[in-house]
RNA sequence: GCGCUCAUAGCUCAGCUGGAUAGAGCAUUGGCCUUCGAAGCCAAGGGUCGGGGGUUCGAAUCCCUCUGAGCGCGCCA
């Protein structure tokens, strides 16, 4: 429908350039949006106003002319007027909103979406990347939504979409699980333990040295350290993928490839990227921290740096903030990075390198990471060595989902794996539901800060604003239902007829229809910004319009004697329908035919 | 100390690359069910968009500065 508009603008323009009555290079950018006031018409558009520098023309005369030399060939424009500071506010015939219903009857449960893959890009999405070395807590939940939700928003844009796991199964985390399942697993044979500082006390644990004891029996009990870390680590991220892989499941969540870090290093991919530094001269050497930095830094004497300083031997650093073109600096991170230990061993930052230069030799058009804002300084780290390679920046884009407080009777929940103590995203599934969740993490910006209230979401209640998104679908589905009930079943695309079509005359309606056909444009905007709550916030709007509007024409309802005006009507619900069902599956929230009554509460 | 993110109604948050009178939900108050779902609708109150400068036809939005909050600043991963 704003294509109609835009067509019409272009048109215009180009015919005034060609009789002279306006010169210009090229039509810059502009808007046409919908006003907020309904009295400013229908469409409204800035390009008076964007363009008048260009053109040489003051707004409101720029306004005039176009209005007066407007190129209309499609005939949908009703009456197009100069307003304010010198925009041009439109209004269409009915009969173009009414074609909105047409539209996304004939596109059902695809409308608003691109066809799959028909942009040509490939696009890869990490997320989630929680550490095997245990389930998936409620601090993972908010990137799993999230990246999730990306994903299926880039999809629906018509981008080829991979969803990728990083697995950290290399380094001293993993070794730090498997002594400790060692441990559980000798206790299980009724040797006495004692847990050391940093390994893992909770209960998981010792399910999965069960379920090794059942495999092997004592096969392990008695043999060197050399012989049981490898089996015990690799029982325990086998053990804790599953479990990882089932949660997600749970939240209707799934990766396409799950990449594992020690792969990365018996393949030798992490000491080639070291050389690779080394040959284009981006490394040198240093011993005792005496790496480079911007500046002059000031560290306060409990900074963790001074807290290891005794472990910092030197080694191998990586230019990620000093390197120079034309003696300046052009990376944005502070201080340089060591890539290789004093013993020559690689620290987890040049895996990560490794791992995007993977990434990037695949040959994606756009990649996303999901991380958690704790990551935050992470960033510039991996951008810098990533530009070190000579690789294109923006093609690596990074969305930091900001932490989350839990809270629950006022007061905050920590997130512990350590201690034991930690709230599985499994449990919250089981107590809220996951299209709860995933719409309580959804509803905000990744950037906003807020705190999730385990009581809120707990409840079956207005707290839980999805009811209420959910609702909208069902009511669309008990109309139609009723309908056939009645014996007025809906006739379908096919055999609806523009006479019925027609009677979609109301302003409520034609406000509807035109907020339809917006999907697109949402999806579009929504998934170049990487913000699917866009997308939620257009549900939102829509189905208030419709429970507007069947409260209000409850005298007037859309089942009636008049069979015309009752099919034009059940064919607005039924696009809406599948409006709704199209965004609620790009939002990967489930879109029900039917909803239970709530409890009473007395 | 430095960096990143943020500050909008009592609370939780939207506000698209600057646009016309700043929105929604919850909470509060008052209305609306003999009819297609009241998990709904209508109405009211509630705002110097953290403070101050600047950019221009026009700023919640862009720039600077101050204040305040969260996160980060390890040769852990």
């Amino acid at each position: 429908m704003k294509l109609l508009v835009r067509e019409v603008i272009d048109e215009t323009l180009n015919a005034l350039k060609a009789s002279g009555a306006l010169t210009f290079d090229v039509i810059p950018p502009y808007n046409i949006e919908v006003p907020k006031n309904l009295e400013h018409g229908d469409w409204s558009c800035n390009v008076a106003m964007v363009m008048s520098k260009a053109a040489g023309k003051k707004p409101g005369d720029l306004a005039e002319l176009i209005i007066k030399g407007l190129v209309d060939r499609n005939a949908i424009v009703v009456s197009a007027e100069k307003a304010g500071p010198g925009f041009l506010n439109f209004r269409l015939k009915d009969s173009v909103f009414q074609a909105v219903a047409r539209e996304v009857l004939k596109a059902g449960l695809t409308f608003g979406r691109n066809k799959p893959k028909s942009t040509g890009k490939k696009m890869l999405v990490e997320f989630v990347s929680a550490n095997p070395t245990g389930p998936v807590h409620i601090g993972h939940a908010r990137g799993a939504f999230m990246g999730d939700a990306i994903s299926r928003l880039l999809d629906a844009a018509g981008h080829d979409v991979t969803r990728e796991f990083y697995i950290n199964d290399a380094g001293n985390q993993v070794e730090t699980l498997g002594r400790t399942i060692f441990k559980r697993y000798q206790q299980l044979f009724g040797v006495e333990i004692q847990l050391a500082e940093g390994e893992y006390p909770a209960e998981y644990v010792i399910e999965i040295a069960k379920t090794w004891k059942n495999e092997v029996g004592d096969a392990y009990l008695n043999k060197p350290q050399a012989e049981w870390l490898p089996k015990a680590i690799e029982v325990g991220i086998r053990e804790n993928l599953k479990a990882i892989r089932s949660t997600l499941a749970m939240a209707n969540i799934s990766h396409d490839t799950f990449f594992s870090e020690a792969t990365l290093h018996t393949a030798g991919k992490v000491t080639s990227i070291v050389d690779v530094y080394k040959a284009r001269g981006v490394t040198y050497e240093a011993t005792e921290g005496k790496r480079r930095e911007k500046g002059d830094k000031v560290r306060s004497e409990e900074s963790k740096a001074a807290k290891y300083a005794d472990r910092q031997l030197g080694g191998t650093f990586l230019m990620t903030a000093t390197y120079q073109e034309n003696e300046k600096y052009v990376l944005k991170d502070e201080e340089d990075r060591i890539i290789l230990r004093h013993d020559g061993t690689p620290v987890y930052l040049t895996a990560d390198l490794a791992y995007h230069k993977e990434k990037f030799d695949r040959g994606y058009d756009l990649m996303v990471d999901v991380f958690g804002a704790d990551h935050a300084g992470h960033v510039p780290r991996i951008q810098s060595g990533m530009t070190l390679l000579g690789f294109e920046q923006k093609k690596l884009q990074f969305v930091l989902v900001q932490i989350v407080r839990i809270t629950q009777g006022g007061e905050e929940v920590k997130v512990s794996k350590r201690k034991g103590t930690l709230f599985e995203l499994a449990d919250l599934i089981d107590e809220a539901g996951a299209d709860v969740c995933r719409f309580i993490f959804l509803m905000k910006s990744a950037n906003a800060q807020f705190d999730f209230d385990l009581d809120g979401v707990k409840k079956q209640s207005k707290d839980n604003p999805v009811f209420y998104f959910q609702m909208g679908h069902a009511r669309c589905a008990s109309v139609l239902k009723k309908a056939i009930e009645k014996g007025v079943p809906f006739v379908g695309a096919e055999a609806l007829t523009d006479a019925q079509l027609a009677r979609l005359v109301l302003p409520e309606e034609k406000a509807m229809l035109k907020k339809m056909s917006q999907l697109g444009d949402v999806v579009a905007t929504s998934a170049e910004k990487l913000e699917p709550h866009h997308v939620l916030y257009f549900c939102q709007e829509l189905i208030a319009d419709f429970h507007s509007y069947f409260t209000k024409f409850r005298s007037d309802p859309i089942i009636s004697d008049d069979v015309d005006k009752t099919q034009g009507r059940l064919a607005m619900v039924a696009a809406l329908k599948h409006t709704l069902a199209s965004a609620f599956g790009i939002l990967g929230i489930a879109a029900p035919e039917h909803m239970e009554a709530p409890a009473e509460e007395e």
